[in-house]
Order: C-alpha cells, then structure tokens, then sequence
DNA sequence: CTCCTATGTCATGAC
DNA sequence: GAGTCATGACATAGG
C-alpha cells in the first residue's frame, strides 16, 4: 500500500508543481507527504488549508456539529470570505481552522447525514459497515440470549430454592404438602412472571450496551452521539483514521517530473483555457462530489480490489475532503465580494476558478491514482468538457432557489435528519428536473415577478422622497462587476449573462440590489446586480448547512420566524436597499422558514399595510421593519425623518409582524403539545388496560388459591384428633408454621392472645 | 348558509 | 419603562 501511496503521491506533487509553475495554483492536500519547502513552493505562502489539515483538526478537537454557536455563525461569513480569498488574504490560521472543523461538521453529520455515509464510504468501509452490524445484531442477541438464560436461571434457582422448604416435610403430611405447594405453586409462576418482568429491561441492555459499551465506537463519534447511527460514525472514524494514517506516513519522494506529466501539464492548461468560459461550473464541489461519489459507490458495489480499490478510496477521501467548501460554494459568491475582489473584479474570479477547477482535475486524477491513468485521462479532452458540463449542469441545478425548496422539502418531510438520503435523492431529482428545465434564471424571474407584488420599497424606490434609500449607481456599478463576477464564480454563466442583461434592460433591479453581502465589515465589498437573485438567505442557509438541523436541538419552537427568505429572497422588489449589518444578522440569528401556506394570506396582510405603508410614503420594506434589531430599528426611525404617522405606522407593521410570528409559533406549539398528549394518551390507555388484565388474572389466581387452601385445610384438619381422639375443628385450631420448618396445631384463642399480648407490649414499649 | 380551518390581529401578562 | 414573547380571544377568508 505504502508504495502506491508513493506513486499516487509523486505523481500529485509532480502534477502540481507543474501547474504552479504554469501560473495556476493548486491545493492537492498532499502537505503532509511533502516537506514545508515543497508546500511553499507549490501552494506557495499563503495556500489555503488543506483537507488533511481539517481532518487532523477535525479529529483532534473532535468538535460536535451541534455544539454551534451563533457568533460562530457570524463569524463564518467572514471567515468564509477568507477562505475564499486565500490566495489573497492570510487567514488566521487557528480561527480559520476552528471554523472549518466546525464547518465540516456541520454539513456532514447535520444536514445530509445519509449523504455522506452513502457516498464517500470506502470499499473497506463499506464492508466494515456491513459487518459491524450484524456483528452488533449478533451481540444483541447474545444479550438477549444471556438475559433470557439468566432468567432461565433465575427460575431454577427461585426452584431450587423452594425445594428445600418441600424437603423437611413429614412423610404423614407428604401427600398434603404437596398438594399446598401445587397450590402455591401460581405464586411461584407469579413470582417468575414478576421477576420476568421486573428483569426485562436488564434484558434489554444488553442490546443497548454495544452503543456505550466497550465495543461501541470509540468516542470518535463527536459528530453525533446518540443520534447517528452507529454505521455513520464507523466509518467516519475510519475515513480519518485512514487519513490520519495517511498524514503519520509521510513519504518524501524525488522530484523527477517525466515527460508524461509534462504533457499532462499541458493537456490540463489547454483544458483550462477551454474550458475557461465555464470556469464557474467547477466551482461546484458538492455537486461535483455527488458526481463522483456515484463512481465509488458503483465500485463499491462491484467489490473493490487492486487498482479500482485506490482509485476509489482516493477518491472517496478527496471528494469528502472538498464537500466542506463544496456546500458553501453558492453562498460563497455572495458573500465572496471582498475587499481585493472589490478592486481587482473578474481577476479574482478566474483565479479562484483556476484554482478550484485544478483542484478538481487533481482529484480526477487522486481517482486514478496512476501517472498513466492521468495521461489517458487528461489527453481525453473530451471528459474534460463532458466533466465540465456535467458540472455545470449540476451547477444550474443547484441554485439557491433549489436550495431554499430543499429547505423546504425538508422541513415539510422530516424534523430530524434520517431524511439525509431521501433529502439527496430529492435533491438530484430537483437537480435533474432544473438540468432538464435548463432556465433556472427564468424560474427566479417569475418568483421574482411573482412576489414583486408585495414588493414595498420598490415603490418607494421609485418615490421621489426614498432618496436614502436610493443606492447611487456609482457604487452599484462599481460593485456590479466584482458582485457579478463573484455570481458568477458559482452560478453559471447564464446567471451573468442574464444579469447582464437584467442591467442592461433596467436599472431597477440593480438599484433594488439586496445590500447585505456588501455591508460585511470585513469584506467591504458591495454586491452588483447579482444579488437580487442569490438573496442572503440562501447563502445563509447554505452557509450553515447543519443550522436548519440545529435549530431544533434545543427544542427551539421558532417555527416560523420571519423567514430569511422573505427577508430579502421573495421579493427583491420588497426589499429596502437600506440594509444595515446588523439586520442581516438579525436574519441570520434567526434562522426561519416560512411554510409555503403561510405565505399568501401573509402577502395579502401584507398587502394591507402595504397599502397603508404606500400612502405614508414609508421608505422600509417589511422584513426589515420586523426583523431588524430593536437598536437598529430605532436607529432607523431617528435618522429616517419620518412622520408621526409613519412612525406610528412603521411601529404597528413590526408589532404586527412580530405578533404575527409568535401567534404562528405559539400554534404549532399547541399542535406539538396537542399531539404529544394524544400520545401519551394512547400510551397510558394501553397501560391501563394491561394494569387491569393483569389485575384480574391475579384476582383470579387468588381465589384460586383459596378455595384450595380451605380445602386442605378441612381435610389436614379431619385427619387430625385432639388428645382424647376427637376430631379438631378447623374453626378453633389453625396450622402453625415453624421457623424450623415444623407445623404445629395451635389453638386460635391461645394465638390470638398471644397476639394481643404482643401488642400491648408494643404499645407499651 | 353554516361549519371548520387557517391565519392575522389585538389585548394582556410575564420576562 | 420599553421591547419582546406567549397566549387567549376575536375577526376574517376560504374550502
């Protein structure tokens, strides 16, 4: 294996010193392979980090998906713009790094949690995962074989035990004896009932044990203990166990480029300049690794040995080691707008397809694994293009509105995250059916014009007296080329082209630009026409893949609050350009969707304060009246000038609205708890009527029990006879049982002043 | 026309 | 005291 990591591994790092010396810069994740020098020389200084790294990380710090904060949250905008400007801004690097180890949990444990599991599984792990639980079944049973043969023992020792209480009997009294232990003989079977019962549950741990016990998971499983099934968490461990392994072994190898890599050089630099038009569409990793993890998955089914075997687990490794970034792809170009992309425009965008474009063909190659594999498949022009519109079908699939119906989908069909496969086959199904439809940019339109209705700032954009909220078109063309570019890194190009056109044919959109990317402190960039398309929301939500996950972890019953997608995605038109950062986080702080029925009687409520909001000339749309931090909001009323009547105006809409919220999640709680009485409900009938079938069982037994002792009991007592030989009546003597296992006659009167005797001892002591 | 459901709105209390 | 949230009560629209 080592050697093939070192074959695998020269090739990569001759490949990439290639590349770099061709201009285009590369992150192979082979630093751990190569000494730092190579690394600078390479990646050079400023390289980002690499997937090995995060793995280490990752495992290191053994981070929890669920363990989010919220000023992470907002942190990760920024630092997400780091990361994507790496090659222009130096990172910190133990906060980018946190950031990303948190980043990566997220997604893959949280919101696709089948996703991963399905794809990126290697051969190897995929055997392990199907070993491990039927060897887990397998423990179950022997468990619940052990608890049943404990019980079984537990009755035979309950009947040992009674045994010797049969022993000491008298041989006159034997026949009789018996007959009273087969009286008692339904209490014994109660007894072992009870004790059945009683014993279930240690019965049952077993079965659970394996999940805490000492063949369980070793605490690896940081991403999702307790929720993730055990598979997901073997594998994963496995996967950085590999990696980690991978990183201890580091292989120095000569730098011996051969001819054959040097074609390959340009074989990738003829694919990069032709496929430079399309440079965007590689900018999709999580779309790209859905793509080539269907490859793995095929070789996994196939069995996986020899050469396929790397090939995939390379792969498999590579891919996932991507996805990170990959989910973030598209709201990554929204928030990309940075302060050099601000300045240098296009530069950036081919740079950074460059780079992301390389670091796919690289791992095509990681998928081969072989410098000849590479050659064969890099002369191949023809995959390349097929890649790149694969790709960039993929691309046009994923677009933040698929995303925002995603979102939906899944809050319609799960609250937790045993949707993950589902939620992917629905996701490339949407995926397909966009491909199919190939316009996603007119679908956005017509929601666009759809919501453009309920739109209150357009209108008052186009007021003369909404001069503040205005973008002056200096600054919105000056950022259009940056923001467009940046658009167009991740959404294809007829997502520029389009906008282009959009600018072209009207101003509105572009003075109707959702600011909220550009208000970022730290990137500094405004956004062009692109973003009216790509709301925040979308980025936000694809920002935080695990956050529509977490939400509900805490029990948070924010169902439905002002959604980021009304915020700023369902009507552009709505929207205010007057958008303070605060109120994007505010949306982001609050992570919110609104169901789709929600959404029309929404609009037409809507309508009516738009109405009122319209003949007041109010210069702020709705979102931003209700979801804007009251500090904010007040600031916003003190430095609009407005009117009485408009403040007073403005302040009913965010009661309204946030009233409006409360009464919506207030609802759903009152359904929840509605619905979980029912269950209880259901549960507690269920236990009654087993309490009272068992109730009635044992009333039964009982009675059982004394007509039979009272039948022996006359018959003990007929065959017994008093010191003159007349018969003893039942009724003045009784039976007397010794601690020695003697029986005595005793008479009733003399026991019951005994008794007596003993309790006025009691009382008087 | 009535009933039911969903939703928005108002009033009120708690924090 | 203001703001927010939760919730009951009422109004309204639509099936």
């Amino acid at each position: 294996m080592l050697h093939i990591k070192e074959y695998f591994t020269e090739g990569l790092i001759q490949m990439a010193i290639l590349l770099s010396l061709c201009g285009v810069r590369v992150d192979v994740g082979l630093e751990a392979f190569m000494p730092p020098s190579w690394c600078e020389l390479i990646l050079g200084p400023t390289s980002a980090l690499t997937h090995t790294q995060i793995l280490n990380l990752r495992n290191r710090y053994s981070l929890h998906p669920k363990t989010v904060d919220l000023d992470q949250f907002f942190t990760a905008r920024r630092l997400l713009g780091w990361v994507r400007s790496l090659d222009r801004i130096q990172v910190p690097q133990a906060e980018l790094e946190t950031w990303l180890v948190q980043q990566e949990a997220g997604p893959l444990s949280g919101r696709f949690p089948d996703q991963n599991s399905l794809m990126d599984r290697t051969p190897g792990q995929v055997e392990r995962v199907q070993s491990e639980p039927t060897m887990e079944q397998g423990e179950v049973l022997d468990g619940l074989e052990d608890g049943e043969q404990r019980t079984d023992v537990d009755r035979s020792d309950e009947s040992s035990d009674m045994l010797p209480e049969n022993q000491p009997l008298g041989l006159d009294l034997e026949l009789q004896w018996q007959d009273l232990m087969d009286i008692l003989e339904p209490e014994n079977t109660d007894v072992e009932m009870m004790t059945c019962s009683n014993r279930s549950p240690d019965s049952r741990r077993p079965a659970t044990a394996p999940g805490d016990g000492s063949e369980a998971p070793p605490p690896c499983s940081s991403t999702r203990p307790g929720t993730e099934p055990l598979t997901g968490t073997f594998w994963q461990q496995d996967l950085f166990g590999t990696a980690n392994q991978l990183e201890q072994e580091p292989v120095l190898l000569p730098l011996t480029p051969s001819d054959e890599l040097d074609e390959d050089g340009s074989v990738i630099n003829t694919g990069f300049t032709l496929g430079n038009s399309r440079l965007d569409s590689w900018t999709i990793p999580s779309n790209y690794t859905d793509l080539l993890d269907e490859n793995p998955t095929k070789d996994t089914d196939e069995g996986m040995n020899g050469g396929d075997n790397l090939a995939a687990f390379s792969m498999n490794l590579l891919t996932r080691d991507i996805s990170p970034f990959s989910s973030d792809s598209p709201s990554y170009d929204l928030k990309t707008p940075s302060v050099s992309q601000a300045t240098r425009g296009n530069d950036l965008d081919q740079d950074f397809g460059q780079t992301t474009s390389s670091s796919f063909v690289l791992a095509e190659e990681d998928a081969d694994g072989f410098p000849s594999h590479i050659s064969d498949l890099l002369k191949d022009l023809n995959i390349l293009e097929d890649i790149q519109l694969l790709a960039g079908e993929l691309e046009e699939g994923f677009s933040p509105e698929l995303e925002a119906r995603s979102e939906e989908e899944e809050q319609l069909h799960c609250d937790g995250v045993h949707q993950g496969a589902d939620r992917r086959g629905n996701w490339m199904e949407d995926q397909e059916q966009r491909s199919r439809l190939g316009d996603v940019q007119a679908e956005a339109e017509a929601e666009v014009e759809t919501d453009s209705d309920s739109g209150l700032s357009l209108d008052f954009i186009h007021s003369p007296s909404s001069s503040s909220s205005i973008v002056s078109e200096g600054s919105a063309d000056d950022s259009s080329s940056s923001c467009a570019s940046a658009v167009g890194n991740v959404f294809s190009d007829k997502v520029d082209s389009s906008d282009e056109d959009d600018s072209a044919g009207s101003h509105l959109e572009v003075e109707v630009t959702i600011k909220q990317e550009e208000v970022e402190e730290d990137m500094g960039a405004v956004g062009g026409h692109g973003a009216p398309r790509f709301p925040a929301n979308h980025e936000d939500s694809k920002l935080f893949p695990g956050f529509s996950w977490l939400e509900h972890i805490g029990h948070d019953h924010t169902y439905n609050n002002p959604p980021l997608s009304s915020l700023s995605s369902p009507a552009p038109g709505t929207m205010s350009p007057i958008q303070t950062e605060s109120s994007v986080r505010a949306g982001r702080a609050r992570p919110c969707r609104c169901s789709s029925s929600s959404l029309a009687p929404e609009t037409k409520t809507w309508s009516r304060d738009k109405e009122r909001a319209r003949a007041l000339r109010i210069p702020f749309s709705y979102q931003l009246i209700v979801n804007l931090p009251v500090e904010e909001f007040n600031h916003l009323l003190s430095s609009g000038q407005l009117s009485q009547q408009q403040l007073t105006l403005i302040r009913d809409i965010r009661r309204r609205g946030k009233n409006k919220i409360a009464a919506q999640n207030c609802r759903k709680r009152k359904l929840d708890v509605l619905l979980a009485l029912e269950e209880d409900l259901k549960a507690l009938r269920l236990q009654r009527s087993e309490l009272l079938q068992e109730k009635r069982n044992s009333l039964r037994r009982l009675q059982d029990m004394k007509s039979r002792f009272g039948r022996l009991h006359q018959e003990i007592f007929s065959q017994l006879a008093d010191d003159n030989g007349r018969p003893l009546d039942a009724t003045e003597y009784t039976l007397r049982f010794g601690p020695d296992d003697t029986v005595t006659v005793a008479s009733v009167r003399a026991s019951q002043s005994s008794k007596k005797h003993r309790g006025v001892k009691k009382r008087r002591s």
